[in-house]
RNA sequence: GCCUGGGUAGCUCAGUGGUAGAGCAGCGCACUCGUAAUGCGCAGGCCGUGGGUUCAAUCCCCACCCCAGGCUCCA
């Protein structure tokens, strides 16, 4: 807050910004924790503090208002477009619009809209808000189906709010909230980014809508950086790297979401799951292993035909039984489970599994390796007493974080998810279980949001997120309680009262999935992979054939302690040589030549570093090379 | 599934109603070099699939397949 701005006062026309010099430039005031135009009068007594363009309140209104402009562009191409909604978002805003008479946009308008978006902001429309009775409105949006609706779920008294803006030749009239800026020529600094699809409402039963996406910010500098983040997110993204680096790649004739991986895909998905085993075999975990499919009596049982049928491979018959392709690994890991009795004594029991299921996405939503239709979760079933959950629920929430740390990755956020209105079990155990998943957050120290009532019908849950190095926001792992399947399977065991009890259960995965873990790395690290993570970490290069028998012997020194190298002989030049390493984002690129040869040394050049580094002891590259493998981290 | 864009050489892409081009990668020859592209040459394509229009289709039309972006962060 940037103090009182009660000069704003001043009737219902815009307040002249004149006075202090730190209040030019706002764009609206905030009164009483709502935002609204510069031109609304506060009421006696009210404080306003000015919002200005370059905070998050303030790009939202440019954007808000910049979507209008939009939508009034689109209403002067198109006479009869129908409105639909278009807010400001996180890093933009959007405007659905319904075209007449099957007109569609193509890529090629958003030039055309943007064009007439900037006469109409040059023409410095105000923005006048009006106040409408919930009588009038219908009337003043006759032709406007969507608005009209918008108005009908209105409650009764509300009074509406439309916006004007009138200029040469057209005029614009939307109903919306607000606020805005009060003019046109506050805005400007905008582009206009891609046409897409939507659905009236976001249902895919209802009118299908054209959506146009744009950005817009408080200066040209601003709106620079946002462009260039976006080249930034695509150079990094991982199905482009994965093509160049020739990791994996998802064939037509296998099908939609289904990958293979190449050597060097496979190689680092192998170390992911190694260590991931590894990491769980040291932190109490038993393993199992379960088959890729079942009878479909076990989903029967399970539930998951019931609410979870429309991302399931449809049945296969067999000898008369109805198979199915697994899409989650809890039932499998139920029946290893029950077994046999179990006693309080086998609690807790931590059952873990890199478990591969199979699951029908449609086709829309498939996004390389982040979103595939056979993946393979880290994934593990912890049963246990009630009284040992607290306890099970912090370690797992610790052992998530010291899991994705080890990555690098260190910036996170997590959701606790709670009681939905519709759910099953006791709301007794339900507070028992979201208390215990909060302690857990408080001791993990990571920051935390609480999500009331996104919990699953059948448990709260923790969504652990991370940020990656670009800024964005990833779910990865996740813990959750289960009320249900306990139950539904009759688990149980013997307590030390000699009387049958139901476990408790925790799902959880800490990559998620192996396949989009190693999503979120490539695009973290923009290909750029730890030591230990990358397919080849070392390159030797002779600097002419003379230095190749030395360069062997170099590669069998660093392969003698397990280091993973290449090399290409001296047939072109070395900058070229150099260059291919390069861009293979090899860590250790060394350079081999006569000093070398004569002193025992290598010339060493590290990614992510500007300058090589000449005449490195063969002895000191080999400790530090093997140093950042253990330490699991970027060449130092 | 639906809307928009796209499918041309291994990759990135240009192109035209008269059966196709570049750069990189590959192969060959020469160059033997100290930290991000040596030169020359060669080879490489059912222009996504099927149908239609046409004397003639990679190009125009229809259908299908595949890929990408998006599909309520409320008026």
């Amino acid at each position: 807050m940037r103090g009182s701005v009660g000069w704003l006062r001043g009737g219902s026309k815009m307040a002249p910004v004149t006075g202090d010099s730190r209040l030019e430039g706002a764009i609206a005031a905030l009164i009483d924790g709502s935002l609204v135009d510069l031109a609304t009068a506060p009421q006696d007594g009210e404080e306003a503090t000015p919002v200005y363009p370059d905070s998050d309140a303030g790009r939202s209104i440019l954007r808000h208002s910049t979507a209008h402009v939009m939508a009034q562009a689109v209403c002067d191409l198109w006479p009869g477009a129908r409105l639909a909604i278009g807010p400001a978002t996180d890093e933009g805003f959007y405007y659905d619009f319904d075209l007449p008479e099957g007109a569609h946009f193509t890529d090629d308008d958003l030039a055309r809209i943007e064009a007439r978006m900037r006469e109409i902001i040059s023409e410095d429309q105000p923005f006048v808000r009006e106040e409408v009775s919930r009588e009038s409105g219908p009337e003043l949006f006759s032709n406007q189906p969507y608005k009209l609706e918008i108005i009908e779920e209105l409650a009764d008294g509300e009074s509406l709010s439309v916006y004007r803006n009138d200029g040469v030749g057209s005029s614009f009239v939307d109903l919306c909230r607000g606020p805005h800026v009060r003019s046109t020529a506050a805005l400007g600094h905008f582009k206009l980014l891609k046409v897409a699809g939507s659905y009236w409402r976001g249902d895919e039963h209802r009118q299908q809508l054209q959506r146009i996406y744009g950005t817009a910010f408080e200066s040209d500098q601003a709106l620079a950086n946002h462009i260039e983040m976006l080249a930034q997110a695509e150079a990094r993204d991982h199905r482009r790297l994965g093509t160049e680096l020739d990791l994996f790649h998802f064939p037509s004739e296998i099908g939609g979401g289904l990958p293979v991986f190449h050597p060097k895909g496979a190689l680092i998905r192998t170390i992911l799951e190694d260590f991931s085993r590894s990491v769980h075999l040291g932190g109490g975990y038993q393993p199992v292993w379960t088959p890729h499919v079942t009878r479909a009596e076990l989903y029967e049982r399970s539930g998951h035909l019931g609410w979870y049928s429309d991302v399931m491979y449809p049945p296969l018959e067999m000898e008369g039984a109805e198979y199915r392709l697994k899409p989650m690994n809890c039932p499998m890991h139920i029946l290893v489970y029950a077994s046999r009795g179990r006693s309080y004594r086998d609690l807790p029991m931590r059952l873990f599994e890199l478990g591969t299921v199979y699951r029908f996405e449609r086709s829309g939503v498939l996004h390389g390796l982040a979103r595939v239709r056979g993946l393979t979760q880290d994934d593990a079933h912890i049963f246990c007493t009630p009284e040992q959950l607290p306890g099970e629920l912090e370690a797992v929430v610790a052992f998530a974080l010291e899991v994705l740390r080890t990555f690098g990755l260190t910036d996170f956020e997590a959701e606790l998810s709670t009681r939905p209105e519709k759910f099953i079990g006791e709301v007794a155990d339900w507070d028992h279980a979201t208390a215990a998943l909060e302690a857990a957050l408080i001791a993990s120290g990571i920051p935390y949001r609480i999500a009331e009532g996104e919990g699953a019908f059948y448990a709260p849950k923790i969504d652990i997120h991370l940020k990656d190095a670009i800024g964005r926001r990833w779910q990865v792992s996740t813990v959750q309680v289960d009320f249900q399947l306990p139950t539904r399977f009759d688990l149980s065991y013997v307590g030390a009262d000699n009387e049958r009890h139901h476990p408790h259960m925790v799902h959880r995965a800490l990559f998620g999935s192996v396949e989009r873990f190693m999503a979120i790395l490539i695009e973290h690290y923009a290909g750029a992979l730890p030591v230990w993570l990358s397919p080849v970490q070392v390159m030797v290069l002779p600097v002419k054939d003379a230095n190749q028998s030395y360069a062997g012997g170099v590669i069998e020194a660093l392969q003698a302690v397990g280091v993973r190298t290449t090399t290409i002989p001296a047939g072109e030049p070395l900058g070229a040589r150099i260059r291919k390493g390069k861009l293979e984002k090899i860590p250790y690129i060394l350079v081999v030549g006569d000093d070398d040869m004569s002193q025992g040394t290598v010339g060493v050049n590290r990614s992510g570093h500007d300058k090589p580094e000449r005449g490195v002891s063969l002895s000191a590259l080999v400790e530090e090379v093997t140093t950042a493998v253990r330490n699991r981290c970027a060449p130092m």
